[in-house]
DNA sequence: GGATTGTTCTAGTTGAGCCATAACAACTAG
DNA sequence: CTAGTTGTTATGGCTCAACTAGAACAATCC
């Protein structure tokens, strides 16, 4: 796994750690049936706790992202192409590149027209 | 000021105030040179510390949204147009929808994009 | 049977977010 | 010049989510 923690950021741990899957998930990087670390080995390797990796996962499972079954592990579920997603936000960082538009201000836009 | 504050989101307080402002000038419902509420007035409308608001008004500032100066207040800061950047944002939350993909996987795409 | 792995539970520590208060500095208005 | 406004900075305390730690349990695999 190629995932990297910065203890240092105000981000949650788990949500770094669930947000890494995601775009690794979304952009095709891990293919449908792929496993996953074991939580307690991700855990070891990142050197954070078990529960922290736990609580990633589980989040992940509740949007659909992966499956989860013990003895069995993590599993990435069969998501559809996001070809056309990725563009789309191509096209945003593009704009807001061009418009010299504050990465926060793009997301608090997104956020916003995604509620 | 059509602020909203929901004390109960996992969300802080400070970032709330921030995302709003962001979007408020983003979509020029704000336009430039408008003079923002004084930080002493909109955390007593808010029923908010001051030091909320002067950090929402402070990250608005280092990202170049607004202006700040003792005496004078808040202002909102010359930005160009984002008619571009809204468009863009429009197909992405489009295509999310279409494709089933949630709001936080989308967020962390986005988020991933823009560094 | 034994190892693996997610699930659940209890309990403790830490730090970000927030509030309260106060003094200070720059600007405005009279 | 004087008084009021407003952002700036500093200190201290409180709360709760995040994180850690340890342990037992249940489903799955070999």
């Amino acid at each position: 796994m190629l995932l990297r923690i910065d203890t240092s950021s105000p981000e949650p741990l788990f949500e770094q750690i669930g947000s890494q899957v995601r775009s690794l998930v979304a952009r095709g990087d891990l293919a449908a049936g792929t496993r996953l670390p074991a939580a307690r080995d991700l855990a070891t390797s990142l050197d954070v706790n078990l529960h922290t990796v736990l609580r990633a996962y589980q989040d992940l499972r509740d949007d659909g992202v992966i499956e989860l079954r013990r003895g069995r592990g993590a599993v990435v579920a069969d998501v559809p192409d996001h070809a056309r997603l990725h563009a789309a936000i191509d096209q945003v960082v593009a704009a807001a590149r061009d418009l010299d538009v504050p990465p926060a201000t793009t997301m608090a836009l997104l956020k916003e027209a995604l509620r």
